[in-house]
RNA sequence: GGGCGAUUAGCUCAAUGGUAGAGCGCCUGCCUUACAAGCAGGAUGUUACUGGUUCGAGUCCAGUAUUGCCCA
């Protein structure tokens, strides 16, 4: 048994509650995964996060959107595992300790190989304990056994097989190709890892002179220094202007080289002078015109960004300086044409931030046609994998026709070492672009291999750079799980179920993953990709470790706590793929969007208070299910709401709608089940009618208990705290929330019409409520409350519902009458043997009310004046004491006078007073009592000024004033409500007079928009008849 | 330049083509024994703009403006 509920705070403490129950999880094994039980697999890879650091906020909404799939899956039955892990991020590592080492006036190459390694382990193993660390306060389902890493010693096996089986099947190979060059980080980087940024730069136009004649050619580049290396100057064939001078030679300035005018469709005649100069070791598409035209290719740069021993003079300068200094010369040569501003993009190194230099040299690439075309294949035929939003299909499927070959090795030490020995004995003790090498699982299989072909003596040397990170991470989904064995796990779990990731990475690695996973397992890695937004920050600006806007998680998890945190996260989501935007003060680290979500877990936790004070102990079990027979309307309104908001959460985590459910969760939690069902339910818990007091105990303790099942994918922690105490569930015992039955709706218990039935109750007790409001009546005053209707369905909700309304408008007296014009309708005249005496009493009151407050007044007076005489007399022997109580008392007199007797509100408060104290000696009127007061001859309240009128839906309520009220207020309150109804009327009198609308639109439309129509009408009329009265 | 989004209350965002809602903020009144991290009530909109389709458009179409992202 768990300590008494009655002890615990009125705020739920987040800190120790995560703690505890992130600890038992763990301990427990709740989230282990086991491959021989039962059920179908529903299997989920984390989205390895880099061991670059920490997480940011990012990760913290795709993780809790994420743990809500997996946690709701695990709770309907199905055999779950989610898989986490850490990705070793190859050259962000890198960046990041070169950066360290730096600063610390070293290098690697001066640490060596074997060193710099050893300090990437330990960046690892300190970066990759703050992020499990964090994901563990996140409250992740993940099965923390399994947990991977991209170079442990599985997946480093998994990455070598893969290589190996790809390099046989021809298709990996080497080349000397142009490739993206970091400068910084003196590696190859990918294209995914270049980013275009715009610059204002310029744009240069030289001469060239044509080598047979005296005229010359204009070319214009935003590269000046890359005509060093220039080979051909290209025209388009099609361009008068130009063509026929394709063919001829233009003499190369500053290198005095001979080089052809070639023609190219590729050359844009509008660009510049519609003459482009060609350097195809330094561009990409020049690359490729070079490739076409058969060019020479003469590379000018160094791997540092500084120009080689081709660019003659220029050898050794930077190649931003060499920039500037091959334009003077070529000023002074008298080749410089014009400069003109010119904005374009210039292709960064995302990791070293410096402009990539497209550069010649020989890498590892995959080809990836043989790859790409079975994905492709299955995305077009089968629709495999899935995209929700479906949108991304298209982006999806774009890259994947669009890939060229992939350049797999960087020139890094941090990674997979590519598994390639070269026999440099035999180009000299080098590795050379001709060396022989020898593709192997091992040294030893290399030297095997080497020997046959070269001899004992050959010396072998393995490639020193390591594969693209994304090489690894493609085989995720499958290497984790066991690949390429045919583990339990791998034949249990794969393919998985559902990717969730963000749009960012479609290309890095979503496609990389399908590829591999086709090549490798036949089959696509998973289901269905979940595409989820970015998190924004307070500006709309994107959260990321490179503009240095992201949020802590756990800045905001100490602040509010994890359930919070990711409630607001998740209930941002509409649809799916949306960024979402996390508002945040960065000066006080507060985020009002987390606060509200922080307020809703301290409502539920209240809630549940609140309910458990009223079990008497008991826990839902115990107290068994309620019986349909005994159920009170509210408790038959609220199984209602329950069943039907856990149809519409099933329905919508099914289809990804995870932001509505939490959403739907809210209202249903806040609205439904506080603010009313928990406020009707007061009564029967402090009345005396056992069996519906029972019967409001176990609905109260069924939906709690269902209303935590339904909450627990969103907000693991606070759930499975308050089930625990609900259920009496002993910690030590191992039952957890997060394995028990997700709740099945039952139809059965669905009833529309009961709730929109309620739905009237409701708005009859707000519109009581408002016009209480309206006519300052005081919160604790109870008073008179008449409705009528004209609609015998009407009438009879209003009557099954009239406690509900005098417990929650406060209403002492509640008459439920028909209009005057149909009180002779023989069923709503009642006998007067119903009319109770409190009944009797109260009308007594009310219509006696002057006299009343007259007699009323009188008395207080008497008593009072009476006591200040006893008192006088009492103390007259102390000197000017009996004087000042005199003063007093008729101090007090006046006060009340002009307090309670002055002004209308306040005498009918006193009138209110009298009338409490009148029922305190009566006794209450029964909360359930069967009929309301029902009277025909009914009394002059409506014929009266003195009240205040409102309608909902065709029911006027009506609210008797005692003594005089603002009658301006009360008119111009009447012609604004009027004046509202008018507008109703007319859009709707409008529509249906079009006939092309009563002939086109749906039937069910027209009707709905007459009943409005004459729904409103009726509200006019009772309005229209106050206003008159009220002249 | 090409593609994909977005633009709705002061802010953040919702709304199967049927006539706009929520949270926060704001105003009023309440310490009503679950909750002041709360309760009750209230005010607030030319749905960016211009056309078109439709009986009917925030929603569909075309264009414009602003803005974000992706790809060149």
């Amino acid at each position: 048994m768990t300590a008494t509920i009655a002890n615990l705070p009125s705020h739920y403490d987040s800190t120790a509650s995560e703690a505890k129950w992130q600890k038992f999880w763990e301990e427990n094994h709740v989230f282990k995964a086991d491959p021989n039980a039962p059920g179908e697999p529903y299997c989920v890879v984390i989205p390895p996060p880099n061991v670059t650091g920490s997480l940011h906020m990012g990760h913290a909404f795709e993780t809790a959107l994420i743990d809500a799939l997996v946690r709701y899956h695990r709770m309907c039955g199905y055999n779950t595992l989610w898989l986490p892990g850490t990705d070793h991020a190859s050259i962000a590592v890198q960046t990041i300790l070169e950066k360290q080492l730096k600063a610390e006036g070293k290098t690697r190459q001066e640490l060596g190989r074997e060193k710099f390694l050893e300090r990437a382990w330990k960046w690892k193993a300190e970066s990759g304990g703050t992020i499990v660390n964090q994901l563990r306060r996140l409250g992740v389902s993940v099965d923390w056994s399994r947990e991977r890493f991209t170079m442990d010693e599985g997946l480093s096996k998994a990455v070598l097989d893969a290589f190996i089986q790809l390099y046989e099947e021809k298709l990996i190979y080497r080349g000397n190709y142009l490739v993206n060059w970091c400068p910084a980080s003196q590696s190859a980087v990918s294209d995914l890892e270049v980013e275009n940024q715009e610059v204002n730069g310029h744009l240069w136009h030289f001469r060239y002179p044509l080598a047979q004649s005296d005229c010359y050619v204009e070319v214009a580049t935003t590269r000046p220094e890359t005509m060093l290396g220039d080979t051909a100057v290209a025209v388009n064939p099609k361009d008068d202007r130009y063509k026929h001078l394709i063919g001829q030679m233009v003499i190369l300035p500053l290198v005095d080289r001979e080089i052809p005018i070639i023609g190219d469709e590729f050359v844009d005649p509008s660009f510049g002078t519609g003459c482009v100069k060609v350097t195809p070791a330094h561009d990409p598409n020049d690359f490729e015109m070079g490739k076409r035209n058969n060019l020479r290719f003469i590379n000018i740069m160094n791997k540092d960004g500084t120009l080689n021993e081709n660019a003659g003079e220029f050898q050794g300068q930077d190649r931003f300086v060499a920039r500037k200094n091959v334009v003077r010369r070529l000023e002074e040569e008298g080749m410089l044409v014009k400069i003109e501003d010119y904005k374009h993009t210039v292709p960064y190194s995302d990791r070293g931030k410096v402009p990539v230099e497209p550069l010649l040299s020989t890498q590892w690439f995959v080809k990836i046609k043989p790859l790409s075309e079975p994905a492709l294949a299955d995305l077009d035929q089968k629709n495999s994998p899935e995209f929700v939003p479906d949108r991304w299909t298209k982006v999806y499927r774009d890259w994947l026709v669009s890939l060229k070959d992939w350049c797999i090795s960087r020139q890094l030490w941090w990674g997979h070492q590519i598994p390639a020995w070269y026999a440099i004995s035999e180009t000299g003790g080098i590795i050379t672009d001709t060396t022989p090498f020898m593709v192997a699982r091992s040294e030893a299989e290399a030297r095997e291999k080497a020997i046959a072909l070269f001899g004992e003596n050959v010396q072998l040397e393995q490639d020193p750079d390591v594969l693209d990170t994304w090489f690894s991470s493609g085989l995720w989904p499958f290497s984790t799980l066991g690949w390429s064995d045919e583990t339990p796990d791998f034949k249990r779990y794969y393919p998985t179920a559902t990717l969730v990731t963000g749009f960012d990475i479609i290309f890095f690695w979503v496609a990389r993953m399908t590829m591999m996973a086709k090549h490798f397992t036949g089959k696509m890695p998973f289901k269905t990709v979940y595409i989820h937004g970015l998190v924004r920050d307070e500006n709309n600006k994107k959260m990321s470790k490179s503009s240095n806007n992201g949020i802590d998680p756990l800045i905001l998890i100490d602040k509010y706590g994890t359930d919070a945190l990711r409630y607001a996260l998740v209930r941002e989501v509409t649809g799916a793929g949306q960024d979402i935007r996390l508002e945040y003060n960065r000066k006080t680290d507060e985020s009002a969007s987390v606060e509200a979500s922080r307020n809703f877990t301290n409502k539920l936790w209240n809630a549940s208070r609140f309910v458990l004070m009223n079990l008497d102990g008991k826990t839902p079990d115990q107290l068994g299910l309620p019986d349909r027979d005994q159920l009170d309307l509210s408790d038959r309104w609220i199984l209602s709401r329950f069943h039907q908001v856990t149809q519409q959460i099933r329905d919508q985590i099914d289809h990804y709608g995870l932001g509505e459910s939490a959403k739907l969760l809210y209202e249903f939690i806040w609205g439904d089940f506080c603010d009313w069902y928990i406020e009707l339910v007061k009564s029967r818990l402090l009345g005396d009618d056992a069996v519906s007091r029972k019967a409001a105990q176990q609905t109260l303790a069924y939906v709690l208990e269902g209303t935590l099942k339904l909450l627990h994918p969103f907000m693991p922690h606070i759930t499975e705290e308050i089930w625990h105490t609900v259920t009496q569930t002993d910690e030590t015992s191992g039952q957890t929330l997060a394995l028990q039955t997700y709740p099945i709706a039952d139809s059965t218990l669905i009833n529309p019409d009961l709730e929109q039935q309620f739905d009237l109750l409701i708005d009859t007790i707000r519109t009581i409520r408002n016009l209480r409001a309206e006519a300052d009546i005081k919160p604790g005053v109870k008073i008179e409350a008449i409705l009528q209707t004209e609609s015998e369905k009407e009438e009879h909700i209003l009557k099954s519902g009239q406690p509900y309304i005098q417990d929650l408008a406060k209403v002492q007296t509640l008459r439920i009458n028909q209009p005057q014009t149909q009180q002779a309708r023989p069923e709503v005249t009642v006998d007067s043997s119903e009319t109770d005496l409190v009944g009797s009493i109260a009308t007594f009151l009310s219509t006696h009310q002057r006299v009343l407050l007259t007699i009323g007044c009188i008395l207080l007076t008497l008593i009072t004046l009476k006591i200040c005489a006893g008192l006088l007399e009492a103390v007259h022997e102390i000197l000017l004491l009996s004087t000042f109580l005199e003063l007093v008392g008729i101090g007090y007199t006046v006060w009340f006078i002009k307090q309670k007797l002055w002004k209308v509100g306040d005498r009918q408060q006193l009138f209110s007073q009298i009338e409490q104290f009148k029922t305190e000696v009566v006794g209450e009127p029964r909360p359930d009592a069967p009929e309301p007061i029902v009277n025909s001859s009914s009394p002059s309240e409506e014929d009266s000024a003195q009240t205040i009128v409102g309608v909902v839906g065709t029911v006027r309520v009506a609210i008797p004033l005692a003594g005089l009220i603002d009658l301006v207020a009360l008119k111009a309150k009447t012609e604004k409500d009027l004046k509202k109804v008018e507008a109703e009327i007319q859009a709707l009198s409008g529509r249906l007079n079009n006939a092309k609308f009563v002939d086109k639109a749906p039937p069910d439309v027209v009707q709905t928009a007459r009943d409005a129509l004459s729904e409103f009408e009726t509200q006019a009329e009772i309005l229209q008849t106050r206003l008159d009265r009220l002249d």
